[in-house]
DNA sequence: TATTGTTATACTCTATAACTATA
DNA sequence: TATAGTTATAGAGTATAACAATA
């Protein structure tokens, strides 16, 4: 048996705690797209996307946003179902979908923000300090730039039987 | 219009950095799991829990993971298939379920840690210096906490038509 | 050939409500 | 009455693979 999990048990504990804390977070959060905008969080993600950026290709939305290409389609199709968003062809690149926010799209967005901003400054920014938040930005950006960067590392080393 | 979105700018962007960073960690670890030991990160989470109390009640387990009593039922019910927990009555309240962990499901528990926390490692302590990780375990603990104690506050203050 | 996107399909997970049994 | 847990069921989401069309 090697040392592999000697792991502090500070970087453990920090670990769980920022799973568990995110975990509360997306729960409220995810409420409240559903109360206030009939949204999940992913659809969410995608129009706000949009609407900082008006139109953007499938391969474009995709990036920020993990999933698999079934998925994307799937949740596009929703949102152009409510409305939300259409699609068309791209006159660069034939083989493009072009997903172009609506104004009800927009106009959604604006009505879900302030109730998403409220929720996410009760539960996560109420308790920090202006230091706290300036750290965690800084931690969670590098955070963040690294995983983008880091090679996707096909899953695992080994698979053990069964 | 109020100014209830004026949430800083950089709240803002440490909140999607969190969020982000953390969707990339989870997806990265739920492979790991899925690959090496076949269990959701779910699965995981209440596996851990047992392998540290080895007997806990239903509502002891749903303490600490968020979901429904049925949700937790159905998990309790695939651990118990894969052979990794067993199910009994309470000797002391009648009405409780024991959920025991097994020696297989300890042994999957220790097969599956290390490259888990390889893991989250390489994609989240990394980047980080041996103050990052201070900052970040008080802060998210302190965040934890607040959001634990904070009342469920059911959903959203009105509902706008649509 | 590689890339963009969709479809078909199967599966996992989660939530709601109704129900049983014990406290 | 309240609490612990299960069941039935329905719905949302995700992934894989096969496919079509364009670059």
């Amino acid at each position: 048996m090697s040392d592999a999990d000697a792991l502090h048990p500070a970087q453990l504990g920090t670990y769980f705690a920022l799973m568990e804390a995110v975990s509360l977070l997306q729960h409220a959060v995810e409420q409240q797209l559903r109360a206030e905008g009939d949204l999940s969080y992913v659809q969410f993600q995608l129009l706000a996307h949009l609407a900082d950026a008006r139109q953007l290709t499938m391969t474009e939305l995709a990036d920020g946003v993990v999933y698999s290409r079934s998925g994307l389609t799937y949740q596009a199709g929703l949102l152009e179902k409510a409305g939300l968003v259409t699609r068309g062809p791209s006159p660069d690149d034939e083989r493009a979908t072009l997903v172009t926010i609506t104004e009800g799209g927009l106009a959604l967005v604006g009505r879900v923000l302030p109730g998403h901003i409220e929720v996410v400054r009760r539960l996560l920014f109420n308790p920090l300090t202006d230091e706290d938040l300036h750290d965690l930005g800084d931690i969670m950006t590098r955070v963040r730039d690294h995983m983008r960067a880091e090679p996707p590392r096909s899953a695992a080393p080994r698979k053990p039987r069964k």
